[in-house]
Formats: structure tokens, sequence, C-alpha cells
DNA sequence: CGGACAGGCGAACGATCGTTCGGTCGGGCG
DNA sequence: CGCCCGACCGAACGATCGTTCGCCTGTCCG
């Protein structure tokens, strides 16, 4: 990091809790994570130094090691809750009950709240490079629900549910890659949440395309 | 960097030219930033040390930095070699010829083919943190190009080119996401570019879905 | 009242970073 | 031949990294 920062946000220090000190708990664990996650994605985790972080804190880095037990701790930590809420939405019963196609709908909503209710964490896990461990680890998970997706375009294919012509495992990853990329721009308040997952299921499912005025396709 | 590396390929050394040694033109510029723009890829550009990138090419640290000004400079190179390419697309005639949508199409289309034909390099622009002052330049050329494609999905709704109910804006990070996510898993060889070009054209602007039997839109 | 203790701090550690420097080597040319 | 110069290298630079250490300070509990 030879590099200029960033104009590093006023108050960026603020994140600490508003006691006005010496009260007990003043960093809770899962509040720092949040922090963490919060910067690690604006500078990246490499680019990270436990600086950045116990400063985004409010507190010197050495007193940072007294509530956290590393910086890697800190990244498995956020990937675990991304993890969870992703793998959560599987687990939900409309994502085993009805069509293919009803299913694949089902859970591709209720992953574009988890994007938005836990969006740090799974931005953190969206940008991973597979340096550490940890990484690897919740790339291989990742792959797992991602699979699971693509298992279900090829059920809906197989099924007649999806337009004819198409190369359900590309499909799968077109999908993915259109939800996932909410995470690179959606800003939580900016669209009510329901309206976004609306736009992602009409556009992924139906298209831009205005309907053709005169189908010329089963004309009876 | 603690963290233990990931495998680092076999033969990764063996990108260096097979000359026999001792003959002239060993390293030329541009196949240098090509060498640096997948390590940057594989590790990320911060968690990429000089000595992948050297070791890559097959020479020292030191060696490397006699046909390269800096870590910062490869990184400019490439994403330049990324905004020509994407920035070109706007410059042909059919970007400007015909409705919105036809020139939406097109600009999508060749969008696709250049992300194919650069990939490391576009990669490398659409995973930028900000860091630096030329990650941040990259950054707002990125913005440009993102917004001719928002005032294009803009003018095509208001044409009424476009499905009705939906948001102009949102519709327009939603494509370039489904276009840009193709960096995520899309390797040459693999599918055909004209046939991943027809499959992201067709899921973007018809979506997923199998046409209904019976339309009931426009009865006559 | 006193000792334990959690929270916080400055200073320092070994490692690694990007970059520089001085020097060796060997083919091309006058 | 002798000289030059580009390719290459080992060693070292200051800076910064993640992490640890010893110490101080207030608070709570017995």
């Amino acid at each position: 990091m030879t590099g200029t920062r960033p104009p590093a946000r006023e108050g960026e220090r603020a994140a600490a809790p508003a006691r006005d000190r010496r009260t007990r708990p003043t960093y809770d664990p899962s509040s720092l994570v949040e922090v963490a996650a919060r910067v690690f994605n604006e500078r990246g985790y490499d680019a990270t130094s436990m600086e950045d972080l116990s400063a985004a804190a409010g507190i010197t880095k050495s007193s940072f090691y007294h509530h956290v037990r590393g910086k890697e701790a800190l990244l498995r930590a956020a990937l675990e809750r991304a993890l969870d809420g992703l793998f959560g939405v599987l687990d939900e019963p409309a994502a085993s009950t009805g069509s293919p196609l009803t299913r694949l709908r089902h859970i591709v909503r209720r992953q574009v709240e988890v994007l938005v209710a836990e969006l740090p964490h799974v931005t953190l896990l969206l940008r991973l490079r597979g340096n550490t461990e940890t990484e690897r680890w919740a790339m291989a998970r990742r792959r797992e629900f991602d699979a699971a997706i693509a298992r279900l375009v090829r059920d809906a294919s197989a099924a007649g549910e999806l337009r004819d012509g198409l190369d359900p495992a590309v499909d799968a990853r077109l999908l993915s890659g259109l939800v996932n990329s909410l995470v690179e721009w959606y800003r939580p308040g900016r669209i009510p949440v329901d309206a976004l997952v609306a736009e992602v299921d009409r556009m992924a499912f139906e298209g831009l395309l205005a309907p053709a005025p005169a189908p010329k396709r089963r004309p009876f």
C-alpha cells in the first residue's frame, strides 16, 4: 500500500457506541464484525490494515486485539453470517415444494432479500480471491449454493418451464450473476426491497422487452 | 499476507518466452502487462507482490524492474486496455443509429464480445476498490461507460420499447450487472462466443420463462 | 479498603512489502 | 580486440504489515 488512501469519510470513527465511556460492554464481538465487514468492503480485505479496522471502531490497534482474535477470524465470522443467510433460504419449505420453476423463483426472490439484509457480509463473500484457507473454505460453500441453483435451473428446463434453446448451465450462471450484481450498487433505502425483488424477478424471467403486439408464436 | 498462499499452479513460471536466453527482446512491455493482469486477477491486486509478478514472468524481482516502472504502472496499462475496448464499442456506428433499443442491444452484444476478448483486463477493471489514484481514475471512466448504458435504457423505456412498469435506472444496473458477471465464470473455449452473446441477449431481453401458451395480453 | 480485572494504550517484534542500487555477464559493433 | 549496453541478479532500503507485550487506569466486588 504505497498508494494514496481514499478520502476516508467523515465520522468513520463515530461508528463506536455513543456510551459516554467506562460503561460495561463497550464493544461486543458481533458489532465489531459488522464494522470490519464494512471497512473490508470499502478497501478490500487485503488492503485493509488492522489499524484501519481499529480506527473505524474508535480504539487503537492494540486495544482492538482485546476483543478480536485476529484479522482472519473477523473475516470468517462475517462470511459465516453471509453463508448462514443464504443456506437458510434453501432450508425454507417453499424451496422444496412445487414445480422446479416455482421453487427457483422463490429462492431467487428470497436470495435478493438476504443479499439486502446481509449486504456487507454477502458482498465480502462474493469478492473472495482464495488467498487464505478461510477464503477457500467460504468459496467452496458458496459454490455449493450456486450448484443448488444450477440444479433447479436444469430441472425447470427439463420440465419445459424455461424458454426453448437455452443452455441451463449458462443460464444458471447468468441468473446468479444477475442477482449477485446487486451488491455492487444497491444501498439500503434507495428503493424498497419488495420493488427490487419484483424488478429482479421480472428481468430474469420475463426480460426487459415489451411483449410483441401480435405474437407470431402459437397463433391459435 | 500472513495467510497461506493458494496452490500456485504448475508451470506458472513457464509463461516466459521459450527463447533459450540471451536473444534480444525477451520481454516486451505488453506481454508483461498480460502476465500481470492474470496474476492480479488470481490473487487480487493488493495481495499480489512484485515477487509474484516477476516469478510469473520467469525472472527475479529486480530484473522485473528493468522492464516495468512499477506495480501501479502495470495496473494502469491493463486498465487502459480494458477501457479502450469498452469505449471503442460506443464509437461504433451501430451504437448511434436506429432506435434506442436497437442501439442498446448492439452495445450489449458487443460488450460481451469485448469482455471475452479482454477478459483479464476487464476483470481487473470490475474489481477495483479505489485505493489509489489510478484505481479511482479508472473507476470514474467506468462510471461514464455505465452512464451511457443507463441513458440508452432510459431512452428505450421512454420510447415504449421496454416492458411496462419497470424502473429504467434499476434495469440499467441489472443489465450491466448481468453482462459484467461474465468475468466471474466465463473462460475462453468453454462455449463459443456467439452462443454466449445470444444467451445473454435472450436472457436480458426476453427472460428465462417459456412463452405463455395462450397470451392474454392484446388478444387481437 | 484492597485486590482482581477488563479495557485501553504505546512500543516493539519479525515478516514482507515496493523499490533502488551496484555489480556481473555476454553478445554486437567500431 | 576492447568497449558499450541491455538483461539480469543479490542485497539492501525504509515503510508498513499483523501480532504481542508490559503497563496504566478506572470500576466493581468482597
